[in-house]
DNA sequence: GCGACAG
DNA sequence: ATCTTGTCGC
């Protein structure tokens, strides 16, 4: 599919952050979510070895989740991890891997925040800006803010705040495993954001769409015999 | 200065 | 994220 905006990648960890404080004003966290027509799902992961950084979308179905297209990509990682710059590590493949699409998936499910970011702006948002797509975040523990304690039955959440402001949800998605942390990306709310999530967690703790992609991360990663059977 | 810190 | 076997529990 074709991307609505892009822009370099290759920038200090001081020219990321100014980019993240340009870019945050155009991320649009408040958009309610329709889900009755709804039809098609992308799940997006990214695995990194050996210094290459690769990169799955897989579109489904939705409700129930039958793959449609899988989108694969590798590329030398081009930036360290550091907290708060996941998109500057992971942007370049997945871009890559999004320009790969010939479907257009109506919503797409980040491994990793949305707004619930320092600045407002986690990959699921950064990326969203160049979907021009609904997305949204779901990270497997917090980057920043706090919650009370999650009841333990699925379905349960609590909200995530930061500074005062709600960023996300702590999301009890299975009984028994810890909360995954749900946060808007782009052109979703927060409460479209935990509804959808929660009808993508059938009987584990991430949601389908993304168990999707990883799966297809992790294959690529196990070597090309599998890579070209996916 | 001391912790915290998506993947 | 990744390095990695067995093992506790439903």
């Amino acid at each position: 599919m074709r991307l609505h905006r892009r822009h370099a990648w290759d920038l200090s960890p001081t020219e990321a952050i100014a980019l993240q404080n340009d870019l945050r004003a155009e991320v649009v966290a408040d958009r309610p979510l329709d889900l009755s027509g709804l039809r098609l799902v992308a799940g997006v992961d990214v695995s990194v070895r050996n210094d290459v950084s690769q990169a799955a979308v897989v579109i489904a179905t939705f409700p129930d989740f039958r793959v449609v297209e899988t989108a694969l990509a590798r590329q030398p990682t081009p930036f360290p991890y550091v907290p708060g710059l996941l998109s500057f590590r992971e942007g370049p493949v997945l871009e890559e891997a999004f320009g790969q699409l010939a479907t257009e998936p109506d919503l797409f499910l980040f491994d990793g925040n949305g707004i619930a970011h320092p600045r407002r702006i986690g990959i699921a948002s950064h990326m969203g800006l160049w979907l021009n797509r609904p997305t949204i975040g779901c990270a497997k523990t917090r980057l920043t803010g706090r919650h009370a304690p999650v009841p333990p039955e699925k379905g349960a959440w609590e909200p995530l705040v930061d500074k005062g402001e709600v960023i996300g949800a702590a999301l009890r998605t299975r009984a028994g495993t810890n909360p995954v942390f749900i946060s808007p990306g782009h052109l979703c709310d927060l409460a479209g954001a935990v509804e959808l999530v929660l009808r993508c967690s059938l009987r584990f703790r991430l949601p389908e769409p993304i168990r999707l992609a990883h799966n297809a991360a992790g294959a690529l990663e196990r070597g090309p015999d599998l890579f070209d059977t996916i």
